[in-house]
DNA sequence: GTGAAAGCGCTAACAA
DNA sequence: TTGTTAGCGCTTTCAC
């Protein structure tokens, strides 16, 4: 029978001291004689004790804050997900008395971002999660951040140079291989593909960017010679160059498939798809949003690849309570696998989102 | 700022009884009066308190026991995943006194089985996780436990007659469909499909005739006249006839695609598909075994369909322990999305399965 | 520098 | 039928 773990208790009196002097030199907090400390380490390593991440918080009377910045979620659907992530979280951790706020801010104004952030900044947080979609703006605010030692993670952006305590999103170079293969599975002889980018500035996103150069490195490898690839990019929804450009390339006779970057986007190539009749053509785009889920059931888009919003948000903030409350080292990049939805597998996935456990806790 | 959760403390105030009354209530330990009962009722929904499961977990000095009945590890992939998740799942409970032991049987033989489930009985286990896959012989086996009153999980297989606590696994007719879908994408013209089970009695194996009833519904719905289905079972590894009948069906011309019902099986077929040099024709098999993975990406498998065997053990377990140590009412049913593998988020996968939290405790 | 002690929210044994 | 109390393992305060 396995054989219970050791207290703080017993390595006290392993140590011949007494139980406050254990956890002094267990968070350095000082205050120890050199014996005791040379005897307590001594005890430490040869027991290997873990703490107990439960009696831990229950002990701890501290109160931490975690400020969540993100887009506003009204009037789109995406990060609607991302801040019901955010929402579920909320009073799970409550327990254990981690107080979560959203911020938000319109990813179209960098002064919006600029609100949001000093906001934030002013509640003083103990962490803070961020979506940095606007990579100028965020970067004084991590050094903001860093000058203030108060821990930030990423999610959905990465930002490698930021030096946060942990990213979490995609690989967004694969995903756009993977678009590339189930893009061409099944497709013979020549012809054209198409990668549109809608409706998101492409200087401000090199995640869009990264995407399309998996697409374009996976085509290339897959059909040398044979197909080449037209990217399309819509500025606003008013741009009506696109639209033309748009419908030229869908009465292409040998178009043979269409990769749309992004999750709006997603919506917005199927619904010309549609409008030009063109069901056939494989279609490859983001996420679970409903429109797009529609679009999916009635076979104009074939497959989405799921980029998990919400359970983005949720991780990003298990991994900031995690490290505040319970010191535990955080992934500094946690992948989340690329996840392809069909028809046919897309009431397994939505069946399992509705309610799922949220909180994660490692005892380790 | 959101407010503290209410405790049992703060309900007894206000329905001036002591915690231990309430602890009756809430617990339905008896021994408390018409009146008190009312009260504190009153109280409870209209406070809606949530306990704190942390502080319940520390409170209770009681120690439970899980035992988890599977096929034999050695020699198996799969069930080494499975296996494996139970492993995770060991030390992360133990700080919550839940010790998990692991019984496992010869799935070929039920004597075997019999052997192990007593064993595990005799352990007087709290809860038990099982992968029934021996219908016969585990339906006494679930007699018992009910006379016993001991919850048991389903996992891996469903057995709808068998009240258990929950099943966690995925739609096996669905996950037909899906590989229906996978083998015709992008296929055209008439030709003809291959479905394979190999190694496993189907007379034992309803859940590989459920895939089977999937795939097929799937294609007469979307081909109804131009396809044909052929189905070959071998029964065991030097089941001759089997090999012919193979190689007759990969001598046709248009044979379009292959669908092999199980995980073990995959390989085999992929194996074939590799020596008749049919690298070309679409395959969808299962689960992310060694071999498995090595066929998808040098291409002999187009398609792996995913199902999870260690984190279906890890659930199986969470589901037990927050059942037994938070009074958690578990999902009758869990079923896992149906992920869908390919060369290229084949990665994605693999880098996330490696290490991942284990324990899911809800709060709520 | 150190130890003792209170308390986190809960359970469970024990008195009353 | 009740209320009281002693823990669970840890943090944190406070006196020595």
């Amino acid at each position: 029978m396995a054989k219970k773990p050791v207290r703080i208790k017993d390595i006290a009196k392993a140590a011949g001291v007494s139980i406050g002097t254990v956890d002094r030199v267990l968070h350095n907090r000082g205050n120890v004689s050199e014996d005791a400390l040379k005897r307590v380490n001594e005890v430490l390593d040869k027991n290997e004790y873990h703490p107990n991440l439960i009696a831990r918080s229950l002990g701890s009377k501290r109160d931490y804050k975690i400020a969540a910045l993100l887009p506003n979620h009204l009037n789109d659907d995406y990060w609607g997900l991302a801040y019901q992530g955010i929402e579920l979280a909320k009073p799970e951790w409550l327990h254990y008395s981690v107080h979560i706020v959203a911020y938000e801010f319109d990813p179209d104004l960098a002064s919006s971002f600029q609100e949001a952030s000093s906001k934030a900044l002013k509640s003083k947080p103990d962490g803070v999660l961020i979506a940095p979609i606007l990579y100028n703006e965020t970067f004084p605010f991590f050094k903001n951040l860093a000058d203030k030692a108060i821990p930030f993670v990423l999610f959905n952006t990465n930002i490698i140079e930021s030096n946060a305590l942990s990213f979490i999103g995609q690989d967004l170079y694969h995903s756009g291989r993977l678009a590339g293969e189930l893009t061409c599975l099944g497709q013979t002889g020549e012809g054209q593909f198409g990668v549109l980018h809608v409706d998101e500035d492409l200087n401000d996103s090199i995640h869009l960017v990264q995407k399309e150069n998996g697409f374009r490195d996976f085509i290339a490898e897959r059909y040398p010679f044979t197909h080449t690839i037209v990217s399309l990019n819509r500025t606003s929804s008013s741009d009506f160059s696109f639209k033309k450009k748009l419908a030229n390339l869908l009465s292409q006779p040998d178009l043979k498939g269409i990769f749309v970057s992004s999750s709006r986007g997603t919506e917005t190539a199927a619904y010309f798809l549609k409008e030009y009749g063109k069901k056939e053509i494989r279609m490859v785009g983001y996420d679970l949003l409903e429109k797009n889920i529609a679009y999916l059931k009635n076979g104009i888009i074939d497959f989405l690849i799921h980029q998990k919003p919400q359970q983005q948000a949720i991780e990003g903030i298990n991994c900031l309570a995690n490290h505040l409350i319970f010191k535990k080292e955080a992934k500094r990049v946690n992948l989340f696998p690329l996840e392809v939805i069909t028809s046919q597998n897309l009431e397994s996935y939505i069946a399992n989102q509705a309610e799922h456990t949220v909180i994660n806790i490692s005892v380790k």
